[in-house]
DNA sequence: AAATATTTGTACGTATGTATG
DNA sequence: GCATACATACGTACAAATATT
């Protein structure tokens, strides 16, 4: 998976739908640990704090929460504003 | 208003507390603009990236928000998730 | 307990892009 | 076009918490 640096998007916003995705997946499994930054950055190919901006929009966005000195972990539920959403409406 | 470069805050935190305390004594009216980050780097001499900090943690906690390319202003209300909540009950 | 490795937290510096005036 | 101001992104260093040896 990579990220487009022309696209409209930042590569943040990028990287934490990727990340999303696997844990909506189950790529990345409720309570685990998600990849640590270095290895987000690894795999992305950006800066520590890109991928750590990443990581803080999971966080903001309650599907994950992060441990100092472990690592950032699937929350157990993942809130949603839209409760029917799944895109097939359309 | 100094910040406290030993203390066991953040630097970003308590350069929050301080635009805080100024919008709630009316220092910063609401709707009104307050500095530029560029000022909030010259007024506390820290970097950009920490200025930034401390105006995304306002926002985050809705007593600002951000317009890109015009500058940070004062919401219309701070949420409070302590109603009674102005420290003089004792 | 000590040393080392891993991982996140804070902070600085810089460059470039986008939006407003 | 220029000046101001925020947004994104890279690079780097050191501190703090955790885990392993």
């Amino acid at each position: 998976m990579t990220v487009d640096l022309e696209g409209p998007e930042p590569l943040y916003e990028q990287i934490a739908a990727v990340l999303a995705a696997r844990i909506a997946d189950g790529t990345y499994p409720q309570r685990r640990r998600i990849p640590s930054e270095a290895a987000i950055c690894e795999e992305f190919d950006v800066s520590r704090p890109t991928a750590r901006s990443a990581i803080r929009l999971l966080n903001e966005r309650g599907l994950t929460f992060t441990v100092r000195g472990k690592g950032t972990f699937v929350a157990e539920q993942q809130p949603s504003d839209e409760p029917a959403g799944d895109g097939t409406s359309g």
